[in-house]
DNA sequence: ATCTTTGCAAACTTTTTGCACCAAT
DNA sequence: ATTGGTGCAAAAAGTTTGCAAAGAT
């Protein structure tokens, strides 16, 4: 699960020429430090206690960045916000439509489907880039 | 591919104790002709070109009623409206996430997958109530 | 007559955008 | 000095809700 650290995020964008700046050193962390399916309302809450200025349309542009540059990935979970994650951290989502649970996946799960779609439809699955929804263990039995 | 009819769908409806009204059977009647993911807007659009006084939030009331009747679902394919259809009608949706062509999948395609996930994490898929996004044919090249 | 459903307007939630200022290179 | 990034406020886009009037039973 090579979980890459802030400083190597941040080596890649200076990389490639983006600018770096408080707000964008404070969202990386903010995804390093998670782990996990946050909303860009979570980045900005969690941010916004070191640094009160940062603006959550700010949070929306870095995060939008950061796509394009590979280093996130968001996922819309069904309803509400979507959630995003560190591109190194690819995993799939289940996701309970009555309670909200979320269970992580291993990403190999879907391969064999994904290849089943490749055949039939010459259609490329991206499977990370959306949650399987259902029912849990918890939540089936009524 | 049990096509319902509208007049079954109101048969269904009378029989719940559930009023029968113009906005009601426009929504069906619209539902019924399009036979494939329209957003709620469409269906407004397509109601009112009959009866311009039917208001989009009676859409909403109206399809959400179906839906808890089980006559209709709604997926979300990700960016954008959510778009409905007959339960009949159940299938699985591929969404380009380029070019946002939409392909149809029998709904048996990811069957196995719901097979493994019960029996890994004791949680039901409810497959028709997600798409599954990648990149078509044409977009993958790129 | 009763009680559900509707139309409307307004709120709400999530995300995007225009613009003048600021700051990283 | 340049030009990309930020803060703010306001607009979009999609959906939900409160309420009084209308309509189905």
């Amino acid at each position: 699960m090579a979980n890459e650290s802030a400083a190597k995020i941040i080596a890649t964008l200076r990389q490639q020429g983006v600018r770096i700046t408080t707000a964008r050193r404070a969202v990386i962390a903010a995804l390093v430090h998670t782990d996990g399916h946050v909303t860009a309302e979570d980045i900005a809450t969690a941010v916004q206690a070191d640094a009160p200025e940062i603006h959550l349309s700010t949070v929306y542009r870095t995060l939008e960045s950061l796509e394009e540059l590979g280093v996130v990935d968001h996922v819309h979970l069904g309803h509400g916000s979507a959630v995003y994650h560190l591109a190194a951290n690819r995993h799939q989502h289940l996701v309970c439509e009555n309670c909200k649970k979320v269970i992580h996946l291993p990403h190999g799960l879907v391969d064999k489907l994904a290849r089943d779609i490749d055949a039939r439809y010459h259609f490329t699955l991206r499977p990370h880039h959306f949650a399987l929804i259902g029912l849990c263990e918890d939540c089936r039995e009524t």
